[in-house]
DNA sequence: ATGAGGCTTCCAGTTACTGGAGGGTCAATG
DNA sequence: CATTGACCCTCCAGTAACTGGAAGCCTCAT
């Protein structure tokens, strides 16, 4: 199968198969006419990938979970383990972000948002001490 | 002033200094020992960067911020305008990342954790086809 | 004058792709 | 049989915002 087809099949375009290529994620035969060959076991990898891709995992977690997923012998502790750990990173930036938000959120409806030059927003960012 | 002092007032790292420097978002002086040489107002200016990207403003964002921030004659609205698309991309990214929590959160929960193989995490990213 | 610490520039690496140039391959059509 | 359009290939560069490190001046105190 091209990669044309194996695109269209996991949902992973093109450009990015031939990056997990170059990566070590997957490994493609090659046919004669210098065409990447594709089975369908290549197909459920790249969509396993795909997956855990949009769940946020990283390609070093995409790498150890996709040798989990290949084998047979794992333990799901392993597995737990990766996934406990993206928990608590998404746990964080989200804090972090809706940190953000909150200033953000309260700066904005301070803001009077007219032709007038005062701003709390402005005010916020600026260093204090000029106030003096 | 030397870059360090301003470092470690304006809470910018040097390295990040010269980078801003490189991208314009100051333009400190030449002192004749080939230093940078700064002011107070490019401290303000510094510390002013370092609160908005602590925010998550984009260095564009910043640019932008900054120069409504030296412009006496600027209108709030125009601040204000860039604030609320943050704050709403800000929104995007939480509601994308609190969606992925969710899942994780369910699949680590139902995950065991234990020696054998099974494991519904790696049964979610698995193309379900498979079962067939 | 020597050594520590600060300053300089420049190059490379980070994350995970994405776009584009330049150029072969294939299947179908005229 | 030539051409056309849709594929495919490789390689290079760019994205965001720094950060680390090498190689080499500058300065001040001893």
């Amino acid at each position: 199968m091209n990669i044309g087809d194996v695109a269209r099949q996991s949902g992973v375009p093109p450009k990015t198969i031939r990056y997990y290529e170059d990566i070590g994620l997957i490994r493609p035969n090659l046919s004669e006419n210098g065409y990447r060959a594709f089975t369908e076991s290549h197909i459920h990898k790249l969509a396993f990938l795909g997956r855990a891709r949009a769940l946020g995992f990283t390609i070093e977690d995409c790498r150890t979970l996709l040798s989990l997923y290949e084998d047979e012998n794992r333990e799901s502790m392993q597995v737990k383990a990766v996934a406990e750990d993206h928990l608590r990173q998404i746990e964080e930036k989200i804090a972090k972000l809706q940190s953000m938000r909150a200033t953000l959120a309260e700066l904005v409806e301070k803001c009077a948002g007219d032709h007038r030059p005062d701003c709390p927003i402005i005010e916020d960012l600026s260093p204090e001490r000029l106030a003096k």
